[in-house]
RNA sequence: GGCCCCAUCGUCUAACGGUUAGGACGCCAGGUUCUCAACCUGGUAAUCAGGGUUCGAUUCCCUGUGGGGUCACCA
């Protein structure tokens, strides 16, 4: 049995993108499942387009979501001699062949061919070039791109485990280059060679690709290596349905990040767009997904990223940490603190107030704003709907005194709750006559947490002070 | 435009050729209640169209329509 091998293969030329999340999950999670070895490379043949230290951070994004490279990464520049040793064969085998035609006639030849709605393809203008011909140039120094020759008149046919057998003729094929004249490979070439060296099982990749399947796999016969299982995975998609893209809304997973959203939430919601568990169920961590992920259960169609959903994950998320009350609680209270600013230290308890009230982190500061800083407000507001000034002044003072003769000691909200409908049931009191006072007085607020909990939260003496402050006001 | 791919509620999706087409998000309503949120209950809403094949098509085939991807010395 061949070993489940995978890669998660990125061009360093920018952050972290939502699709490439889901992409690399998939590679990551079918290479666990099977016992077998992800492996992240580093595809930097690009030089223009280069991002000094942007592979570390993809590194470094992927580790933070819990995705790690089982084996030393390696960057495609470092391994120019492979490519080039495979170029060179291909050429001996009369599957590919030097072109010296300049950026210029090339573009020509395209504005040509697109004028008289042509399909833009290579002329093949430097096929038959004789030996002679070519060692001339070479020894008069130009420079010279190597171009793959297209099979004429064959049906080139693959097989995908998602989409299952595509084929396309030859004839709608370019000659592409595989060797560019600064001697960097292309993708089509660096990555085949790579995924043959590296002995990658599966090929899985984005839907983009597989327009160029063909042509992957036509190297792969020139350079007689075994084929791989390719596996082309539906695209995400932005609200229009276009390809997911920086135009409305974020796509770098670091900017979720810094947004609040939980990693736990994040690998959630992508993992279930484009696949499915084939039941019901919805909620998965990183090892329940590695557990049950199939790719017969990944879709064919584009998906797409609905912000909602991912919402709804993460306030989900929130709850449960919050309930369960374990060690991620804690990562959790770091991840809130960096919402607070200077009331950081108290986080724990901002969480506790607002964690069933939020679904993102980042909504913390300004929802706990009031804790710290009572917000002036009408004096109007301290009247339940369903009172009157007399029952309210009367409801407060009450108040007042019973909350005055709790300990400190017994500050919480049991017993505040408790002292509050001793009240209630003695005086005849509807709650909201008292309660709703109360909240108006702690928070200056007419949404908020309940009453009880904004007075254990702001302690004894400051809960007193915003109660006789409220007092002051209906006087 | 050429080539390739895709098509179930607004969104993510389920359904050996036989289901009142299921679940989730959202939205709406009700319940709980001092407010908001959470929570509970219910509701809303889909098989792109037309032809076949079949006793029977969401499901298989064809055509159309729609959407998307891709056509670089970028990946």
């Amino acid at each position: 049995m061949q070993k489940i091998r995978t890669r998660f293969a990125p061009s360093p030329t920018g952050y972290l993108h939502i699709g490439g999340l889901r992409t690399a999950l998939f590679s990551y999670l079918w290479a666990k499942k099977n016992k077998g070895e992800f492996i992240i490379r580093i595809e930097d043949t690009d030089r223009a387009r280069l991002i000094a230290n942007a592979d570390q951070e993809l590194i470094d994004t992927l580790a933070k979501l819990g995705i790690n490279s089982d084996v030393a990464i390696k960057h495609q520049s470092d391994r120019l001699a492979l490519y080039q040793k495979a170029s060179d064969k291909l050429i001996d085998n009369n599957n590919a062949y030097r072109c010296f035609c300049s950026p210029e006639r090339l573009d020509e030849m395209r504005t040509k061919q697109q004028k008289n709605k042509q399909v833009p393809k290579y002329d093949r203008h430097c096929l038959n070039l004789s030996k002679e011909e070519i060692d001339k140039k070479i020894v008069a120094g130009q420079k010279f791109v190597v171009r793959f020759k297209i099979p004429d008149n064959e049906i080139i046919v693959g097989q995908d485990a998602v989409y299952g057998k595509i084929s396309i003729k030859g004839q709608d094929l370019d000659d592409f280059v595989i060797l560019k004249s600064n001697k960097f490979p292309t993708y089509h070439l660096a990555s085949v060679v790579d995924d043959h060296d590296m002995r990658i099982s599966h090929v899985i990749r984005g839907e983009e690709w597989m327009p160029s399947l063909p042509k992957h796999i036509l190297i792969y016969e020139a350079l007689k290596y075994a084929l791989p299982t390719f596996v082309h995975l539906p695209l995400l998609l932005n609200p229009d349905k276009s390809k997911l893209s920086k135009r409305q809304g974020d796509v770098a997973v670091e900017d979720y990040l810094k947004k609040g959203y939980l990693i736990e939430a994040l690998l959630n919601y992508v993992a279930l767009l484009g696949w499915n568990p084939g039941n019901n169920k919805e909620f998965f961590m990183l090892d329940d997904l590695i557990k049950e992920f199939s790719l017969e259960k990944i879709n064919k169609a584009g998906a797409v990223f609905d912000v909602t959903k991912l919402n709804w994950f993460n306030a989900e998320y929130i709850r449960k940490i919050i309930i369960q009350n374990d060690k991620r609680f804690d990562q959790l209270i770091s991840n809130a603190e960096s919402f607070l600013g200077k009331n950081s230290h108290q986080a724990k308890k901002v969480l506790r107030l607002f964690g069933s009230r939020i679904d993102n982190l980042s909504q913390l500061g300004e929802d706990s704003k009031f804790l710290f800083d009572l917000p002036d407000y009408d004096k109007k507001m301290l009247i339940f709907k369903k009172s009157d000034l007399a029952k309210t002044k009367e409801a407060i003072n009450l108040a007042l005194g019973t909350l005055g003769k709790i300990h400190h000691s017994e500050w919480n909200q049991d017993t505040i709750n408790t002292s509050i409908k001793d009240i209630i049931e003695k005086r005849k009191l509807s709650p909201g006559d008292i309660f709703w006072p109360l909240r108006v007085a702690c928070s200056g607020l007419e949404q908020s947490p309940s009453p009880a909990e904004l007075l254990e939260f702001l302690g004894k003496e400051e809960a007193l002070t915003r109660v006789k402050k409220a007092i002051k006001k209906l006087a």
